[in-house]
RNA sequence: GGUUCGUUGGUCAAGCGGUCAAGACGUCGCCCUCUCACGGCGAAAACACGGGUUCGAUUCCCGUACGAACUGCCA
């Protein structure tokens, strides 16, 4: 048995879709499980729809997220080249083309737009189907020989049998047939001389000796085309992995509207790549036991692709947030401080601890952005209501508050000691000698002190923060407003 | 429309002929607690339907329904 080679080949058209990623993923922790090799090509074959710095996004993406590939157009291993547009011109793909030509499997066809718009077509669902009526597979040698010389444009096309049937085998779904009736003549090398993605990754999948094909169910469909390509070239199929999509809420396939379905969305909206990574690993696949955390290596080890689901998996936008939380909260401070930094400084301009900050917040969140609702109180008082005095729990009310706000005013006027720690315990002290529970005074003090109705710490942690003359400050500011 | 694939709680999912049908997210409740969160405990919640096969089907087969993908000189 060879060695398991497998391949990432994303057209550069973007952000990186959470589903290629996913695919990348998988063919990655394929070849790895496998101790095999793991390669990246960048199909450019649509000069359309290139975007100026997609191949950019496409390699930070996987540095990123450790996917890291050990051929590719920067790493040379000696399949190159490993960018379509420059197999392109090695002539590659129209020589195999015509190889196929010759074997009868293909033909040259001339037909232009306005014939092919006279075609038979019939609309669904907004989308017109036309299939090739086969017009040009009749032409004599000399015909297209004249056609050819005549410098009239053509594309070859591939030439499907009417009759018989067409079977593949994938290793998850099984062996897949289908009448060659209902296969089009798909086109092979376009007008321009490009040959389509249909062709090109059959033959640089070939010639690049990749092993296992793992793409995306979308491709299920189009699988028997590709096959008879094999077939008529007389090459060794490889093994097939088709990918169950991931779809949206709505389960329809996860598009840009949902405002999440690419890597660099995720980013932005204050997720962790090991995360996402982790995630997605998760949308249709699971291990043998009911581990969730993942680190990349762990998932190396334990992917074992035939426990690869069938059926598509919804995007939970909801546990990708919980997982983040997890992974938040598992990180070390430091890091942590680093990523949460930003984030405070944007609702923060005091000079506070923002580091004590950061660790109130820590446990607190599940992505980053988060953040700025928990503390923009440290900033500026907001606006409150004294109905917020009021709590059935803490057994308090507006009266009591006040009551209480106003005794323990001179107390915290005199203490020097503004630490967590001290404020506590002469805060004790005062619930102690007044006989009530320690929310009863806790918590008109939070109100006061924060405005808020639930905050990342306790009245003392929070007047530790603030320190003594803002804390005295929003107590009077308490006062004054239940005095009313 | 045609073709292909799929169908276990709201979501991710385990299960691969005999289980009181795991677990996780979310939801709800309780506990912890200077609020909230974290953490702990617990609850509600599922085999799409109909036929077979079998002593026995969530599991195997066939239909039906529903869903999705594909049906481009896009990948």
């Amino acid at each position: 048995m060879s060695k398991v080679r497998t391949r990432f080949a994303p057209s550069p058209t973007g952000r990186m879709h959470v589903g290629n990623l996913r695919s990348a993923l998988y063919e990655f922790l394929i070849a790895k499980h496998a101790g095999g090799e793991f390669m990246l090509r960048i199909e450019d074959t649509d000069q359309e729809r290139y975007v100026e710095g997609a191949v950019e996004i496409i390699y930070r993406t996987m540095e990123k997220t450790g996917l890291i590939h050990d051929e590719g157009p920067d790493k040379d291993g000696g399949f190159g080249p490993y960018v379509q547009s420059e197999r392109m011109a090695t002539g590659i793909y129209m020589k195999y083309a015509q190889e196929l030509v010759e074997k009868g499997e293909a033909y040259y066809c001339f037909c232009d737009k306005e014939r092919l718009a006279t075609l038979k077509s019939e609309v669904v669902e907004g989308k017109e189907i036309t299939v090739y009526d086969k017009h040009c597979a009749s032409l004599s040698k000399e015909e297209v020989e004249a056609n050819l010389a005549a410098g009239k444009p053509f594309v070859i096309r591939q030439n499907i049998p009417n009759e018989g049937t067409t079977t593949f085998h994938d290793e998850l779904y099984g062996d897949i047939t289908v009448e060659n009736a209902e296969l089009d003549d798909m086109i092979l090398i376009k007008s321009d001389g490009y040959p389509t993605y249909n062709f090109a990754n059959v033959v640089d999948d070939h010639t690049m000796n990749i092993t296992h094909v793992v793409r995306g169910n979308e491709y299920l469909s189009s699988s028997p085309k590709y096959q008879r390509l094999y077939d008529a070239f007389g090459w060794e199929s490889p093994t097939y992995i088709h990918l169950p999509l991931i779809t949206d809420e709505n389960h329809k396939k996860l598009s840009k509207r949902s405002g999440h379905s690419s890597f660099e969305d995720l980013i932005e909206q204050g997720f962790l790549t090991e995360a996402i990574v982790n995630y997605i690993a998760l949308l249709g696949w699971s291990p043998e036991d009911n581990r969730e955390i993942f680190t990349l290596d762990e998932l190396i080890r334990d992917f074992d692709y035939t426990r690869i689901s069938k059926s598509p998996a919804v995007f939970d936008y909801v546990k990708l947030k919980w997982m983040n939380g997890e992974y938040i909260k598992a990180m070390d401070f430091d890091a942590f401080y680093e990523m949460a930094e930003p984030y405070i400084k944007e609702v923060i301009s005091k000079d506070l601890d923002l580091k004590k900050i950061a660790a109130m917040v820590k446990t607190r969140i599940e992505v980053f952005p988060d953040i700025k609702e928990h503390i923009d109180f440290f900033e500026s008082l907001p606006e409150y209501d004294t109905a917020m005095y009021t709590h059935k729990k803490m057994k308090t009310n507006e009266e009591t508050s006040l009551e209480v706000l106003t005794e323990i005013l001179p107390v915290l006027e005199a203490q020097e000691d503004y630490s967590n720690d001290a404020l506590y315990a002469t805060l004790c002290k005062y619930v102690e000698e007044k006989g009530v529970k320690n929310g009863y005074v806790m918590w008109p003090i939070r109100t006061a002190v924060s405005g808020k109705q639930m905050t990342p710490g306790g009245a003392t942690e929070l007047m530790e923060l603030l320190g003594k003359e803002e804390s005295i400050a929003r107590i009077k500011k308490g006062i004054e407003m239940l005095s009313k």
